[in-house]
RNA sequence: GCCCGGGUGGUGGAAUGGUAGACACGAGGGACUUAAAAUCCCUUGGCCAUAACGGCCGUGCAGGUUCGAGUCCUGUUCCGGGCACCA
């Protein structure tokens, strides 16, 4: 029976979802296993060959789990919303929703071609208002409690209210803003509502702050820092600068210490950890208040982890954002600040913090007391110091910080040294701790330990400074200008913002006429008319919030969902909660390594505070597959250059050499008028150009007529035409050089307008005669062009091929990112039609290890594609019956099989698909060339199939006479005993160097085997009469002997 | 710039500190065929050598630890990812 995917994965796919096949039930006795594939953008571009991979490893794993007798939940929903369906609502003015609509129909298709276990009917979507309805009620919860440090956990708010009535702040301990007041219970119980709700946002996990944005006045949006280059908008050019604005943001920094600390009980890859850890930036220190010369009632905090160099700080620096910029700036120095903080608004932080080679900054013309020695130290402002990191002001010590030393050297500041082992440091800053303080004060002599203890003691006494944790961590922005999101459910009165009521979510998304902001700068909600809300029992209605939520708010969350997702009372119900938990596997991409899962750490910690979630963490591992990237093809077009440089070197140099007794002269190497070519012994003169260019034709002609000599034209268009047939152009050559005629052109229209050079050939030319063009990797097979189709594409619309003798014209290849605009874009879709989707699977994964990121190459597919009829072939006679022998095993085919069973079932266990297909192709080469195959052996493969090529193995299964899916059958068992061989193999080295083996029987003792070794000849030949030192076996493995 | 990850044949890759290059692709040779495709068989890291056996080198580069290093350590270089409003 012929192997026919296309036939047989329709009929399983169509069998499957007759047969409800993957749908999930809640409900039981089986052990829950719950495997997840990061929430999915569905693009407008839909899927490419990248996309698939790590939801093909995640499906490979669930199948593999059920088989093994777990209870799986492998779900798939897309995160809707997203700023690229807003871009292109607002060029077309489509609603977002449509064309949203539109792409996901798009990415459904695609998914279902591949023939993935999802139970679709637990497809989520964060745009429909029946999910993001529990976005918004999540919100609310954030914004109803606060973080209260001696519980370590989030309480309701009105429990804190109940506090302040009852005893003021000064003894509670919550995570607060900075400038939060002392009060007492009278001064609350005095303070007004609106007084009342401005102070509890200081508490509230989540509130309005102002943050600093890159505000593009142009568009009236704020931009992320990629999309701004030199201080432009990348794309548009319009200028962005650095604008505070106020914005909804999430109290992270609550969850800092919990954060990290969590990531010890989580199996994540290191350099994800690592990355959160860094993200996250604790950092022991201490902060240091400094006065300021002549500003006696103003001081600069600064905080530093290294307060033991404070005798060093030669300078203070601050951010050009700075809050006392401005007051401290003296006349004299006011223009140049004002310039400089103009110029530091224009760079996004990214600029900031790579260019520190190039020092720049200003002097404000204030000078800082250093608390500790009196000493008056110039301020600075700089770029180098973020106005968002810590205080936004640096004590600056060049002597021992190399920003610091190279803005010091640049601005001609002392370099102190505090250490008597820092060494250089006229070369550059030495950061040691090591060594005795020097030039320090009251810490001379001391050593680091001491010094930092002495230090935060005298600070603290003396009320200028403590110790402090500090973490780079900043609260997270949560407000985003733009119309596709999740509207956040609050409502404005008196200028403080209050929830709507929980019974009036989910706040809808309102119809708005256009996709961008206001008129006068609000977010695109600001258009919507009578957009208003009237709360329960109020008879007047109040302005919603016109920000809307950022794309991580309903990825925060969604795994809870999937658990149930048709919920109308609940995010998620507690019997589905208690039942499947937390994810057990996480698949997805490491670029989100610090946006998505450090965000969702942090509402599963909430929603574990307020006993929602039942596991701190919600995913207990986590897979990272690797970036597939593009292999683009490149095709070489001949410019007008080139065509000279063929003539000279193809053409003219090498015939003429052999004819004489002509000499020609290379392009424009003439004497007076530069002629493309002119011959030395006839009067002949060679003019190469493109046929359009009348007006230059028409002077060279008459030139050539005055100066006395006879003009042949050759277009470029006309040699491109006949570029693989040299004769016809020395041809004419031949002709003009013996005619008598003045004047050559051809008169018939070129039907060739452009020339592509096989790459190949290019290496003979300067790279000045090409334009190198991106050319669609669909026409290329393995760098080669397939000309046939390439001339379908408009881009070879009258165009010639200069080919190498071979006929094949090649091309050019780089790795890109895979997108449309490099049309290296390979669809999954045309892959599966090709070779079906159980060989797309199978090699996606043979590709090599998930987490490493690849070029996309198709070329070795076929060796999948022969793989897999090579294993259907097995079960089927030369008519196509079915035809397998009942017969016992071998003990060859046992251990074949079974070595197949250990192997597969490791490597699946080690998310290591790509030796699982080796192993696959290892069996059925060890079985091939017997006629008959047996049964007993081909059933367990098939089962060990079924997660990689699920169509296949279905079929196949049932061919061998079982009604049931394969996906409900069980995985085979390893019989180690089949693994056992008679003898072991003995690789012998000599010091370390391979000189031969040693057969002995499985078994043998060391000693034995030192004795069977030592009577080999080769042992005897490389030992030379040299004494043995050491012999050593390593049973089962080697041998070295050590001489 | 800072942080993280990675460099193994012509290519994708394999290898609990224990025979480097499994399994494939590509290439070369052969069989079948009128021919092509498909299929099957053999060879294939480099260099040297041969009638044959064999020898030397080799996992980005330079060191180190070890009986033994692709694997562990130190330094260095190149490439990829992240850096807070792309998702």
């Amino acid at each position: 029976m012929e192997y026919n995917p296309s036939d047989i994965e329709k009929k399983w796919r169509q069998w499957w979802q007759d047969n409800h096949t993957y749908q999930v039930s809640n409900d039981s006795s089986k052990p829950k296993f719950y495997i997840l594939d990061m929430f999915p953008y569905p693009s407008g571009a839909g899927l490419h060959v990248g996309h698939p991979l790590g939801y093909i490893a995640s499906d490979i794993l669930a199948r593999y789990k059920r088989l093994r007798g777990f209870n799986v939940l492998h779900p798939m929903g897309y995160d809707s919303f997203g700023l690229p369906a807003e871009q292109y609502a607002i060029q077309t003015g489509i609603h977002p929703a449509v064309s949203t609509e539109q792409n996901l129909d798009r990415y459904r298709e695609q998914l279902d071609n591949i023939g993935f276990s999802f139970d679709w009917s637990r497809e989520v979507r964060t745009s429909d208002a029946s999910y993001y309805k529990w976005t918004q009620w999540i919100f609310q919860q954030l914004f109803q409690h606060y973080y209260d440090k001696e519980v370590d956990k989030a309480l309701p708010i009105a429990d804190l209210v109940a506090r302040f009535a009852k005893e003021g702040n000064n003894r509670v301990k919550a995570v607060c803003d900075e400038d939060t007041p002392e009060f007492s219970a009278e001064q609350w119980n005095a303070l007004s509502e609106k007084e009342q709700q401005m102070l509890l946002l200081k508490y509230r996990l989540t509130f309005p702050e102002e943050s600093y944005v890159n505000w593009c006045p142009a568009m009236g949006t704020v931009l992320s820092n990629d999309e701004v280059k030199d201080g432009v908008w990348e794309r548009g050019g319009y200028p962005v600068e650095r604008k505070l604005m106020k914005q909804w943001s999430m109290r992270i920094t609550a969850y800092a210490d919990r954060l990290l600390e969590g990531l010890d009980e989580i199996d994540w890859s290191d350099s994800i950890k690592e990355q959160q850890r860094n993200w996250i930036g604790r950092s022991q220190g201490a902060s240091v208040r400094f006065g300021i010369d002549g500003h006696a009632d103003k001081n600069i905090e600064v905080f530093t982890t290294r307060v033991d160099t404070i005798f060093g700080a030669t300078f203070m620096v601050l951010a050009p954002e700075h809050e006392l910029v401005d007051l401290l700036t003296t006349d004299a120095q006011r223009q140049e600040v004002e310039g400089y903080v103009k110029w530091a608004a224009s760079r996004s932080d990214i600029e900031r913090m790579s260019e520190t080679k190039k020092v720049s900054g200003a002097f404000t013309g204030a000078f800082a007391i250093n608390p500790l020695n009196e000493a008056r130290i110039p301020i600075y402002i700089a770029d180098y110091v973020l106005a968002g990191y810590g205080t936004g002001a640096v004590m600056a010590v060049p002597s021992g910080d190399q920003r610091d030393w190279s803005f010091a050297t640049h601005f001609k500041l002392p370099i102190i040294p505090i250490l008597d082992a820092q060494q250089n440091i006229a070369e550059a800053a030495d950061p040691t701790k090591e060594g005795h303080y020097i030039n320090s004060g009251l810490i001379n002599g001391m050593r680091y330990e001491q010094a930092t203890l002495s230090l935060t003691r005298w600070l603290e006494e003396r009320r200028l400074g403590k110790g402090k944790i500090q973490y780079k961590l900043r609260n997270a922005v949560f407000s985003r200008q733009r119309y596709w999101g999740e509207p956040v459910p609050v409502y404005w009165k008196d200028e403080t913002p209050y929830l709507v009521a929980e019974k009036d979510l989910p706040v809808e998304l309102p119809v708005v006429d256009k996709y961008l902001p206001t008129e006068t700068g609000e977010p695109p909600l600001g258009r919507a008319e009578n957009w208003r809300y009237t709360p329960p029992g109020e008879s007047a209605s109040y302005e919603y919030e016109l920000s809307t939520m950022p794309g991580w708010a309903g990825s925060s969350w969604y795994f809870y969902r999937y658990m149930d997702p048709h919920n109308e009372h609940a995010f998620c119900s507690k019997e589905s909660m208690h039942y499947w938990k937390s994810v057990d596997v996480y698949c997805g991409g490491s670029e989100h390594a610090v946006g998505h899962l450090l965000y969702s750490r942090f509402w599963n910690h909430f929603l574990f505070d307020i006993g929602l979630a039942v596991e701190k963490e919600y995913a207990k591992k986590l897979i990272n597959q690797g970036m597939i990237q593009g292999r683009s093809n490149f095709v070489f077009r001949a410019k007008e250059q080139f065509f000279e440089e063929y003539l000279w070197i193809k053409v003219l140099q090498p015939f003429f050499a052999t004819e004489g007794p002509l000499k020609v002269a290379e392009a424009n190497h003439t004497e007076g008028y530069t002629y493309d070519f002119a011959f030395e012994t006839n009067d002949l003169v060679i003019e190469v150009t493109s046929w359009k260019q009348y007006d230059k034709i028409e002077r060279v002609r008459q030139t050539a007529e005055s100066d006395g000599k006879r003009l042949l034209v050759l277009f470029n268009e006309e040699l491109g035409g006949c570029i693989n047939s040299l004769e016809q152009t020395v041809g004419k050559i031949k002709a003009a050089l013996n005619s008598r005629e003045g004047f050559f052109i051809t008169d018939e229209p070129p039907v060739c307008e452009q020339l592509f050079v096989s790459y190949d050939l290019t290496g003979k030319y300067s790279p000045e005669c090409f334009t190198k063009l991106h050319v669609d990797v669909n026409v290329v097979d393995g760098d080669v062009l397939d000309l046939n189709r390439a001339l379908a594409l408009p881009m070879f619309d009258k165009a010639s091929f200069k080919l190498p003798p071979d006929g094949k014209f090649s091309c050019s290849w780089e790795v890109e990112k895979m997108s449309k605009s490099k049309y290296n874009v390979v669809n999954p879709d045309d892959m599966v039609s090709q070779y079906g989707a159980d060989c797309f699977r199978m090699y996606e994964m043979f590709l090599g290890p998930i987490e490493v990121g690849k070029p996309w190459d198709t070329k070795g597919i076929t060796g999948v594609s022969s793989f897999l009829r090579r294993f259907w072939g097995m079960f089927f006679n030369a008519s196509g019956q079915l035809d397998l022998s009942n017969e016992a095993p071998t003990k060859d085919e046992l251990r074949a099989l079974h070595t197949c069973i250990k192997k597969v079932t490791e490597d699946i266990e080690r998310y290591s698909m790509n030796t699982c297909v080796s192993h696959f192709m290892i069996l059925g080469n060890e079985l091939k060339g017997q006629k008959l195959q047996k049964r007993v052996v081909l059933e367990p493969a098939v089962i060990m199939m079924a997660p990689f090529a699920p169509h296949t193995a279905e079929e196949l299964w049932h061919q061998l006479g079982n009604a049931g899916s394969v996906c409900d059958a069980a995985w085979p068992e390893l019989n180690e005993a089949y693994l056992k061989t008679d003898t072991i193999n003995y690789p012998v080295q000599i010091n370390g160097k391979l000189r031969g083996n040693v057969e002995v029987a499985a078994g043998t003792s060391n000693a034995d085997v030192e004795a069977m070794v030592m009577v080999q000849d080769f042992v005897h030949k490389n030992l030379d009469g040299q004494t043995v030192k050491k012999f050593i076996v390593v049973p089962g493995r080697i041998v070295n002997i050590v001489v």
